[in-house]
DNA sequence: CGCGTCGTTGAACAGATGTTTAGAATATTG
DNA sequence: CAATATTCTAAACATCTGTTCAACGACGCG
């Protein structure tokens, strides 16, 4: 069904068709036989080589966590706001299943899953943090829950990838559709959306109404 | 395992459980046996009275979309913000099991998911734009993918439940996680999250320098 | 009573699944 | 070259899957 690159040792082979499948079927929507004929060898190869599926699974999750973080350090490397945009948006083809994995990694639970998403919630506290601190962001009356809001925000086009697509006129996450997606979000985060604090105050003593203190 | 209601009819025993564990460990996850024993029944009455275990997932997603508008109906009707607020505070416990169905109903892809989600953004946009015409929301550029943003955040407490109730120090979304969403989304959709609009115009000239038009 | 319908069941079926086993092909090493 | 280790496979295994089948008990009706 794939290409298998022959320069890629088997056991990556198998890994990497592994993942993609993973990926676009999910763990219970992928048998062993798929993944070792989408790799051209049999199942028991697939058995030898990493002992169980969820062995393989595992061994997935390392795989793309190592290739995520050496990215992410890349971009964190690279100060020009507008270069890590284009360079995300030119890399968004190449990196397709590795980002479905990864949406699923999140959303079925596993445990390098939370991992990843902990670690997500921490640098995002961090970098909100120093951003109040140089004063380019408002202040939060609750850093840490504001910190997991907009992480699961960025995590949204991951997770959500095929309704953002369809809903926009594309199919899945294509680079037409993060494009579009940019400036209305930054409009989000730098205007917000009401236009006064009426929601806000309204909401506040909606929730002293029921537990009033401090 | 559960507590079956003896009220209700054996077929709405037997999809409330299958809606139960649909929800808690995903379609492919649950077994037609496991429905049956949840059920109180056997494995042969669950596909008397369905026929299929995709009929059954049929059935449930019908059940559940029957219940949402009709929840969302209500909810419409109530012009009091503060209190409906605190109806859907209450009522969190209750709805959990449709919570999850709904989340997986989202995340799994399937026709009926698309069609509520599509439903959802529409009932967004028409939002906006009357959110704007009244003068209480600001205009965005796109409205449609302002639509689909906001949308979709709205649905990350339901797809992301059990990553923001962990990182939030509880388990899943419990009433105070969800008490203690309310104000930082507040916030940030009332004052955004920069304090200028150096990230929005940095972003604009980025984009303009790939696709330099209008 | 007899008859038929409805709700219900245990048992069985065919297929898919993850995994194991015995051994063939291939490479590595002495 | 022989010996050994590695890579790989076909076949079988046990279990689980969705689904089907024949039959049982309870019920209302003539």
């Amino acid at each position: 069904m794939r290409s298998p690159d022959p320069d890629l040792t088997t056991r990556a082979r198998i890994r990497d068709a592994a993942l993609a499948l993973f990926g676009a079927h999910g763990f219970d929507g992928t048998s062993v036989r798929a993944i070792a004929a989408s790799a051209g060898v049999s199942a028991a190869l697939v058995m030898h080589h990493f002992g169980s599926k969820e062995a393989l699974r595992a061994a997935c999750d390392a795989a793309i966590v190592d290739e995520i973080m050496g990215r992410n350090a890349e971009m964190l490397d690279d100060r020009d706001l507008s270069a890590t945009i284009n360079q995300w948006l030119a890399d968004m083809d190449t990196f397709r299943p590795s980002f479905d994995y990864l949406a699923r990694m999140i959303t079925d639970g596993g445990e390098a899953g939370q991992q990843l998403f902990d670690a997500l919630v921490d640098r995002t506290e961090a970098m909100i943090r120093q951003g109040v601190e140089a004063g380019v962001m408002h202040a939060p009356s609750d850093p840490r829950t504001t910190a997991v809001i907009v992480a699961t925000h960025g995590l949204v086009p991951l997770v959500l990838e095929r309704h953002i697509g369809r809903a926009l006129g594309g199919s899945g996450l294509t680079l037409d559709v993060v494009r579009r997606l940019t400036i209305p979000t930054l409009e989000l985060y730098t205007h917000g959306l009401y236009a006064d604090d009426s929601a806000l105050t309204a909401a506040q003593a909606a929730l002293h109404e029921r537990t009033p203190r401090g």
